[in-house]
DNA sequence: CTGGATCCGGGAAGATACTG
DNA sequence: CAGTATCTTCCCGGATCCAG
């Protein structure tokens, strides 16, 4: 992106981050962790190759990414964000926050990804029951999804974990999940399926 | 700006603002209050007026701002922000809080006005004495400045008003107003030039 | 002067194919 | 898997012009 060139911290901050996909790679970082270009692809539908490739370039050399090799057996090139990229979850938070009444318009022929849903739960889930012992509740699967976990009264949300076993999965279409988890429907609304625990389901629910 | 077409809370956002100048305008009209098109552009060097009037019909259009004509005698188109477009002061908040650091680069070529300075001062500033009574303190002047008024432990920082009289006027090149109000020098510092109370000045530095 | 509209060139973004 | 190469499209920037 061009230069705004004005001293100004928000134009400056802007010239950094204002080109288009970068702040979305910074989403798919700050949710799924470091990622191999294949994964950023996936949670990225619509961008093409070439233009991933140049962002990652870019974002390197402004710091806001680092690559690194994991060694065999597994070798690959991981992208992860550096300290200065993750300062930017101030930037996503507030963007998820102004974006979330966009979402009760429905999904159309949107692409979804489950996992795009764990900026939002973060401040929408609650724990309703901090003196239990805590539980995970699932939505979606390994492959794409995300566990809420709900402990002392905290809440955290991790892409899914092989090693934690959920109390509950639940599986939705998207625009039920919102409508769940902004209070609109319960967890018997129709079109909602809930494997486990309902209660785990309802200890988070705002 | 095309459409990213992601069920997701922050890509519908930047739907909205994720286009070049959306949020600089917001930026403008948040720290200046209602503008007319003249004054949107003189805040917004290098923005050329086709894209200017382009992106207040997308922002009208989106709700984000509204157009009303003051009476006369001073006759005048004047764009505001609706409260929808107020609510994105979070995400300009974070903005400028993240692109601060890029501050102590200096300006170079870069364009400057004052008044962009009054974001970052609402979180720069404190008041050191609350129990005294109230002081204004003036940076740049009527045409481009802002007015810093502390009062009983509180800041407020506004566009420079006639009827406001400040107790110290500031005047500095901006690289020096930056190390100022980080705490980098003092108010004693070369080429700072305090008319009036430098007590006053003092008061709501960091 | 204010508040634009129009035209045009360059460059960023997008689509697709291909490669080590 | 992790990109590169190429081509097309269209947004942005700059200049100019114009009506009230």
């Amino acid at each position: 992106m061009r230069s705004y060139d004005q001293y100004c911290s928000m134009a400056r901050a802007l010239d950094r981050v204002g080109d288009r996909w970068t702040l979305l790679i910074v989403r798919e970082l700050l949710t799924q962790g470091p990622c191999r270009f294949s994964d950023l692809r996936r949670g990225l539908p619509g961008i093409a190759s070439n233009l991933l490739a140049d962002r990652l370039r870019e974002m390197e050399s402004a710091a806001l990414v680092t690559r690194y090799d994991r060694p065999p057996p597994v070798a690959a090139t991981l992208i992860d964000l550096t300290e200065r990229g993750r300062d930017l979850g101030g930037v996503v938070r507030e963007l998820v926050r102004w974006g979330a009444p966009l979402m009760l318009e429905p999904p159309g022929d949107d692409e979804f990804r489950m996992h795009w849903f764990a900026l939002p739960l973060r401040y929408l889930c609650r724990d309703r029951a901090p003196e239990e012992p805590a539980v995970v509740v699932r939505l979606g699967d390994l492959h794409d999804g995300c566990d809420i976990v709900a402990e002392q009264g905290r809440i955290d949300v991790h892409p899914c974990s092989p090693d934690r076993r959920p109390d509950a999965t639940v599986t939705a279409p998207p625009e039920v999940l919102v409508q769940l988890f902004t209070g609109q429907v319960t967890a018997q609304a129709e079109g909602l399926v809930v494997d486990g625990s309902t209660a785990a389901l309802e200890r988070v629910l705002p």
